[in-house]
DNA sequence: GCCAACGTTGGC
DNA sequence: GCCAACGTTGGC
């Protein structure tokens, strides 16, 4: 099973936010990069991901599941554009900061620190595993 | 608020 | 198809 990132700015959708859908979800809409969107058409239901606050927060907070495959965007009419619905699974009891992935060398390759600007990010499973650690969970 | 990095657009 | 201009993102 792959695994994700999903970057948000809080002030726009938080995990807050994302936790009060609960289990219905929500459309990750509004991603107008095609990477990302790829990303998203590559998803299959039950993969997990990171959520990450940017920008204000700048830490990986929680664990969101795919609920729904890639379908098209509701937030726009262009075709081109479609994407996934996530919902929460559970926060991160410690959250791991961009700082930290900074500074972990086995995190060095990850695309969070090499190319920060991509929203939704492939994870592979050694990141996961990490991150998790780092988060205070054993493994998920 | 600044600015660097990156992606997209559009003229040629 | 190239590349310059522009807009956006996101760390600092």
């Amino acid at each position: 099973m792959a695994c994700w990132l999903f970057k948000s700015e809080p002030a726009t959708w938080s995990w807050d936010d994302q936790v009060a859908r609960g289990a219905a979800g929500e459309p990750w809409d509004g991603v107008r990069n095609y990477q990302a969107r790829n990303n998203m058409r590559a998803m299959v239901p039950g993969e997990r991901g990171f959520f990450y606050h940017s920008n204000q927060g700048k830490a990986i907070v929680g664990i969101v599941e795919v609920c729904a495959p890639a379908h098209p965007d509701p937030s726009t009419d262009d075709p081109r554009w479609e994407c996934v619905d996530i919902r929460a699974v559970r926060a991160l009891p410690r959250p791991v900061t961009l700082e930290a992935c900074k500074a972990e060398p086995r995190l060095a390759g990850m695309v969070l620190v090499t190319n920060s600007r991509l929203s939704v990010q492939p994870v592979t499973e050694a990141e996961w595993a990490v991150i998790c650690e780092m988060g205070g969970l054993d493994g998920e």
